[in-house]
RNA sequence: GGCCCCAUCGUCUAGCCUGGUUAGGACGUCUGCUUCUCAGGCAGAAAACACCGGUUCAAAUCCGGUUGGGGCUACCA
């Protein structure tokens, strides 16, 4: 708690300020989400500023649509912001200054576009990350800050708002190192104060190459519709370029930020590992109270068609049957669709495989002995299964399979008995019979 | 092509700064146990310092080069 503040410690810390500045043209993906996760992480553990500024100044391919889904993808990933700025309404300043370097003589017009003298010299960038990277400005050309259509050019927009919102680490992705220099030299010219640079390391597609539009999911809102939890895609995300050390894997944001620190950041791209992702948001969806899973799951039985009213107990019943074999919501909406659908599909391979008519006398019996119960429970059940499986003296493997099949057209699955107790006595009855029709 | 960044198991990484480790963990893979299937759980196994040279008594660790990968090279961001 910040209670602890030791009154003894010297001058206060210089303040810290962060931003994420993504681009409204496309949705929130993978990578840019990592970015803003450093970003906040950086910003809450330092006690510091993490703004959010869009850079919307291409209204060519800006889309109101991705600025929403950028924003509730932000959200739902628990990344809240402080400051919150669009470049789009702050074309005069950046016009201002253009007109200042204009009339300083540092940038010279071509038609209506402004454009900066780019002054030979070495520059040096000192990143967090990385150390020392050296550039000489004889190998880049002069740069566009304002284009012909009265719009700033991302560095010059950038430079200026950095400078202008006080940011004091520039935490970004390696992709744009190469644009440091550019933008130190407009720093240069507009006689600001430059801040610390920290380069991200890429993250890659699981193959090592380059992530990729149709290289699977990217968008963060794509792996929310496949049943992800943020906890799982935060906690997967941190651990691309970064480790929270003492072999720890499974690292919440609360202790993640305790233990950030930009300098431990690796240099090295990681690929992307779905495997991983799964098997954290496996964790987090097992640690899960019931009654919070029911509560996520039930917008994707809604959406299926399975309506929203269920018996909460029947249901939390059926979840806790499957919670622990979940990886993703997603499954359990495979898994359990048998549950919600009047009929169950079996495929011609598993009625082949299951449904021969050497089963059609172990059925028959076993529907009779359930219709008899007066309590349909996994004891109850287990009891009349067994006396079908004694008096054919057969093994129970050889009935449980096909009955599995024919209750929920899968192979595979929770108990048997219990799959039927939440089936419940008339469906499992009903489904034993009309198996060999 | 030019400029820049990077390099530990298949993958994510610890270790590297401050040379001396049986090079640790996790995912995945494989094996065994649990069991009506699957998942899970439990117990194990295989699996890495890209290469070459230098410095040093000693190199994953420091230096140089090679190779490989990635980024930038737009009036996109």
């Amino acid at each position: 708690m910040e209670s602890a503040n030791n009154t003894n410690s010297s001058a206060p810390a210089a303040k810290i300020r962060v931003r994420f500045a993504p681009s409204p043209t496309g949705f929130l993906h993978i990578g840019g989400a990592r970015t803003a996760l450093f970003n906040w992480m950086y910003a809450r553990a330092q006690g510091g500023t993490f703004i959010l500024r869009i850079e919307d100044t291409d209204s060519e391919r800006s889309k109101d649509e991705y600025l929403d889904e950028i924003l509730r993808s932000m959200n739902w990933l628990g990344l809240n912001w402080d400051e919150f700025y669009k470049q789009s309404e702050r074309f005069d300043i950046y016009r201002k200054y253009a007109q200042q370097l204009l009339d300083q003589g540092k940038a010279y017009q071509d038609g209506q576009a402004v454009i900066l003298k780019m002054l030979p010299q070495q520059v040096k960038i000192f990143d967090l990350i990385r150390g020392e990277i050296q550039f000489d400005t004889e190998t880049i050309k002069d740069q566009v800050l304002m284009k012909s259509n009265g719009t700033p050019t991302y560095s010059f927009a950038c430079v200026i708002d950095d400078a202008l919102m006080e940011v004091s680490h520039v935490i970004r992705g390696e992709d744009h190192i190469s644009n440091t220099p550019k933008q130190i030299m407009i720093y240069q010219a507009l006689g600001f104060k430059m801040p610390k640079f920290a380069h991200l390391p890429l993250i890659m597609d699981e193959q090592g190459g380059r992530m990729s539009k149709r290289a699977g999911a990217v968008a963060v809102s794509d792996y929310q519709r496949q049943g992800f939890l943020p906890q799982g895609i935060v906690n997967y995300l941190m651990l691309l370029g970064w480790s929270p050390g003492n072999n720890q894997e499974k690292v919440n944001l609360d202790a993640a930020v305790k233990k950030f620190s930009i300098k431990k950041v690796n240099k090295a791209g990681a690929a992307f590992s779905m495997d991983k992702l799964m098997w954290l948001n496996t964790q987090y969806i097992k640690e899960l109270p019931v009654g919070k899973l029911i509560d996520l799951l039930l917008p994707f039985l809604k959406e299926k068609g399975y309506g929203d009213q269920f018996d909460r107990v029947w249901l939390e019943h059926t979840v806790k049957l499957y919670q622990p074999r979940m990886s993703t919501l997603l499954d359990f909406m495979d898994w359990a669709d048998y549950l919600f659908e009047d009929n169950v599909k079996i495929s011609d391979e598993d009625r082949v495989k299951h449904l021969g008519r050497d089963k059609i006398e172990g059925f028959k019996l076993l529907s009779e002995g359930l219709a008899k119960l007066s309590s349909f429970d996994h004891q109850s059940t287990e009891e009349a299964f067994r006396a079908v499986v004694t008096k054919l003296n057969i093994k129970a493997g050889d009935l449980v399979h096909p009955v599995r099949v024919a209750l929920t057209g899968k192979t595979i699955g929770p108990g048997l008995f219990e799959t039927m107790t939440v089936l419940g006595k008339e469906k499992t009855v009903e489904r034993l019979k009309k198996a060999f029709e």
